[in-house]
DNA sequence: ATAAATAAGATTTTTTTTATCCTATATTGG
DNA sequence: CCAATATAGGATAAAAAAAATCTTATTTAT
């Protein structure tokens, strides 16, 4: 029940192309280098990115990596499923035929929830908060009130 | 973002036992076969139930598995953690450690709270609900309103 | 005692994740 | 145009985690 490395990274270096503001072309190795994200493997990452929409890819020299989507547009959800793909937490949610109790299945509604509540939370901020920090204090907006 | 097949399976071990009844002794393989759980494999999942109190495991001819908590006692986190281990979601909130921005980190923030909401959504949940179904319909108690 | 059942440790197999290698291609600047 | 710089993209390797099974030992009912 984790995310990947992969999705880590890929986080990371959104924000670091939104720190740097949207359109900004940015190194692949200055972005490895400051979000200490292996470089190639950083590579394998843009590319989801970039098939994904979020991100443009610039080769050759002064080449890299601009954010093409307005960091206030992008969500962790867009984010963390750009890599990772959908996010389902239990196979019978991906595939309700992977079980053939799920039709009447207690346990797979709880699972639906709880992915439905997941996606909320991760759908809700975006990364122009993120930047800010903000998204640390206070309730999210539009969200009825939930921990902290 | 999955929960592993062992925990599943844990989870409708458990499910089975609860519905045969507190204290009653069901036979491993009459779980295995009723629940499509590897037999072997869900031996291993009923060690780690046992080490956690869930359950007693019952030796010799005759033996099998008990339940020794109240369905209604225990939780699907309980479940879920007790062979998974606790929930994190990213390696930075079990070990704030392993990356240095963790105490400044929006994202970290966001993983802590969408943690610390999907650790209370299975919490929220008890297998005394989950034998009847009806946690599939309407909102769950205590819960301030969210999804369905 | 014997048969029936699970325990427990070791091991294997499979899958997923993480990372890197290598050749190709694009872009910049001289 | 050429050389240097950078990334692309496919293949592959290494590591880790998950899933399952094998084997021997132990327990209990009859
Ligand atoms: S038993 Fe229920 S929760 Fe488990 S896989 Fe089947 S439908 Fe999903
Ligand atoms: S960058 Fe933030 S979210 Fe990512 S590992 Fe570090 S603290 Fe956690």
């Amino acid at each position: 029940m984790r995310i990947t490395r992969a999705t880590e990274y890929a986080v990371r270096c959104i924000l670091f192309l939104a720190v740097n503001g949207k359109g900004e072309v940015v190194g692949r190795k200055e972005i490895a280098k400051y979000m200490e994200i292996p470089g190639q493997f950083l590579g394998k990452i843009a590319q989801q990115l970039a098939k994904a929409g979020l991100i443009e890819i610039v080769q050759g020299a002064k080449g890299g990596y601009r954010l093409l989507v307005s960091p206030e547009k992008i969500s962790l959800l867009n984010a963390v499923e750009a890599i990772s793909g959908e996010i389902f937490l239990n196979d019978c949610i991906m595939r309700p035929a992977s079980c053939r109790r799920s039709a009447t299945c207690s346990v797979h509604c709880l699972w639906e929830r709880a992915r439905t509540q997941l996606r909320n939370t991760l759908g809700e901020v975006n990364f122009a908060k993120l930047m800010e920090g903000e998204s640390c204090f206070g309730p999210l907006e539009g969200s009825s009130r939930q921990g902290r």
